[in-house]
DNA sequence: ACATTGACCTGAGAGC
DNA sequence: TGCTCTCAGGTCAATG
């Protein structure tokens, strides 16, 4: 679920609910997910704050505090927030509890306990510190940046766009919509693209992205020719029937059209 | 430099 | 019903 446009989903989610409220208490209910962190050290630097303003690089949030400090939250494999009222339940696999006086919380989820909440005083540090690429919807991505990240690299075009130190926010899931879109194998390697193709490829990076955020991230909400409702054993092609193969590339199970993407 | 594998975690779903 | 097995949208380290 968490890539670039599930992300960008929650920061959206966490600006219409949870923002401009002052933390009563923080929860921490899976000591793991801290970096860098303890419950109290994270409880002592968030009481009586309040959240103002968030960003977002790659498949990392980011929520500015009135402090100017910012909590960084990862999603993992199968995170999400869900912003609810005092008396109801607070959902499964909450790993994390923000309280706020108007008797909301904000409740960090994860199932697999794969995410992680941290600190930092500043997000470009905390980008560098990661060694993350450019976020790949930033506008000052370009065609020109798209090419230089891809440079330098005998890998697969697949791997290419889930390296998170080349581009950030591309995972196993849009990489296969992507390429798609562009109609490359995922087996390409990354350095045999020609212009044509590397063109074709970025335009498909940013129409992808900024498609799947118009939907909520929900392929049952994407366009017709889009491949990701039908990314499944027995799925077919959504242009041509013919069925989708499915194989391990760059370590992740990937869908693709033998038919479309040679 | 690459690909591959396993670890980290937990649960859903399939198959028996 | 209940057991076992496989797999899952991410990252990191170790290995070949």
């Amino acid at each position: 679920m968490p890539e670039l446009p599930d992300v960008e989903v929650f920061r959206r989610y966490l600006n219409s609910t949870a923002l401009h409220q002052t933390i009563r208490e923080t929860d921490v209910r899976a000591q793991g997910i801290l970096e860098d962190l303890t419950p109290t050290k994270l409880q002592s630097q968030l009481k009586g704050r309040q959240l103002e303003s968030t960003d977002r690089h790659g498949k990392y949030l980011f929520a500015r505090l009135d402090n100017d400090d910012w909590i960084v939250f990862h999603f993992g494999m199968t995170g999400f927030l869900r912003y609810f009222q005092n008396g109801q339940q607070a959902p499964g696999h909450t790993r994390a509890l923000f309280s706020f006086e108007n008797g909301y919380h904000l409740a960090f989820v994860l199932q697999r306990k794969l995410g992680k909440i941290a600190l930092t005083p500043n997000v470009r540090s905390y980008v560098k510190k990661q060694g993350l690429g450019p976020d790949a919807l930033d506008r000052d991505f370009g065609l020109e940046d798209f090419k230089e990240a891809l440079k330098g690299t005998r890998s697969s075009i697949k791997s290419a766009l889930m390296d998170q130190e080349r581009i950030a926010g591309i995972g196993n899931i849009y990489s296969d919509e992507i390429l798609f879109q562009a109609r490359l194998s995922p087996r390409t390697r990354a350095s045999q693209l020609g212009n044509r193709s590397l063109e074709a490829l970025f335009q498909a990076v940013k129409e992808v992205l900024s498609t799947a955020i118009d939907s909520q991230a929900d392929p049952g909400r994407m366009p017709g020719h889009y491949l990701l409702p039908h990314r499944e054993k027995e799925g077919r092609c959504p242009i041509c029937q013919t069925e989708m193969k499915s194989e391990k590339i760059a370590g992740r199970t990937s869908y693709y059209c033998p038919h479309h993407q040679k």
